[in-house]
DNA sequence: TAGTGGTCTAGACCACGCA
DNA sequence: GCGTGGTCTAGACCACTAG
């Protein structure tokens, strides 16, 4: 419970004020998956109508910090998962602490190799590439949507072999490849397509793109190139030099 | 002038189909720069009540297609910019380059530490820290916005001493204090406060936020905490492991 | 059925931009 | 000073969740 009362002369709004005190204590008291409590009961406790609080609950839900399930009530969602950039790419490892993680495939086609996709994968152009597009997902909640591309001339029977799990585990025990990350290009950009649709996000929230080249170690072959879409309020990227 | 009425009973809240509706008429006079009509006008067109045409044109900026201006009205924002034109301008930034450009400084500062700052530092909350403000530019185009945060007892002399050029340097010169980046933490925000401003770009656009912190080589102190925020349209981070 | 959030109305007063 | 958006209140009713 606060002790600092909503100043009505201060300059600031009253739901500003209310946002900021929530979020103070929700960051005090790092309650994930608790929900506050009811809009009725904020306002009393304010002393504010129940219109003001939803003002100030809105805040929170744009910053990320809430989310508000109609009838049960406004539930305090986990903090952005700290993912580490390193030469492995260990997603399920990295994500399972919390919860079940899962991925799930989305397609799965064999295309000719253009542009960024040839260049990056060292083939000429036309050079038939597997896609695979995959979703990853903890506690059914989406975090990221992956398009791999990998030359299939190497990896000939991997479209038939890959149906659930780790695509670089499967790569390691099939083809002996063992895969290191040489090089991550990160930007923000607005979803496109249906990525918001599948990442279950809003189209005005940012995601975070990630190119990724991996190699192959035994001959430094670039073996595939991964353009991942991060959740940008659900994952942040923690990159050690 | 629209033909068909609201109705109310359509299972699709008012406000939505009202929003719907001015997203129509926008798009097919895209008439950027012009303004809406008042609240209180569209109010009465539609038969509902200020406040619910307040919540559609809630929906409307959310979009990035209006823009309210308290005192003059809600302009017509242009179309949003085709993402090939920021793919050509957009270029590459090492983690660890320091930044040759133009660097303007904004805000110097001494607050106490608190929250992330305090914890960041190492420091007791209310220390007193130095908060300089800088923005990067090349060529008139600002890119960076840094918010920097030092003890100020590290570095006692550095509020008057930083002019210009890179504080990086400048330390080094004045303290013979090497600096090396410990930790990033990259994530991608819509930008806030008065960034979007700032850095010359759509509030509706997304930046990359990075959170570093920058030790003493000698004694592995922290030094430094840096929060900065790239345009994500122009900027894209190099990460080699 | 009780409790929660979701929507809509009605009216008041304030703060800002501009002529 | 007028017209604009910004905030806050008060109350009503609906829709969803869960016991």
């Amino acid at each position: 419970m606060s002790l600092l009362a909503i100043n009505r002369y201060s300059g600031e709004a009253v739901y500003s004020q209310i946002a900021h005190r929530l979020q103070d204590e929700i960051q005090k008291s790092h309650t994930a998956g608790n929900y506050l409590p009811a809009e009725h009961v904020l306002a009393e406790r304010f002393n504010v109508n129940r219109h003001t609080v939803r003002r100030a609950v809105d805040e929170l839900i744009q910053c990320g910090l809430v989310e508000r399930i109609h009838g049960k009530g406004t539930r305090v969602l986990d903090a952005p998962v700290d993912y580490t950039l390193g030469q492995v790419t260990r997603f399920t490892e990295q994500m399972e602490a919390g919860g079940s993680a899962a991925t799930k495939i989305l397609r799965k086609l064999v295309i000719p190799a253009r542009g960024g996709v040839a260049q990056r994968l060292a083939v000429q152009e036309e050079t038939p590439v597997i896609w695979f597009e995959t979703l990853r997902s903890v506690d059914e909640h989406p975090y990221c949507l992956i398009s791999h591309f990998l030359p299939l001339a190497r990896f000939p029977e991997l479209m038939n072999q890959f149906s659930s799990g780790s695509l670089h585990a499967l790569i390691n025990q099939c083809y002996q490849v063992q895969l290191r990350r040489v090089e991550s290009l990160v930007t923000a950009i607005l979803p496109q397509g249906d990525d918001a649709s599948l990442l279950n996000m809003s189209q005005h929230q940012p995601v975070l793109r990630v190119k990724s080249i991996n190699i192959d170690t035994k001959n430094n072959n670039p073996c595939e190139y991964a353009l991942t879409r991060f959740r940008a309020d659900r994952i942040q990227l923690r990159i050690n030099p």
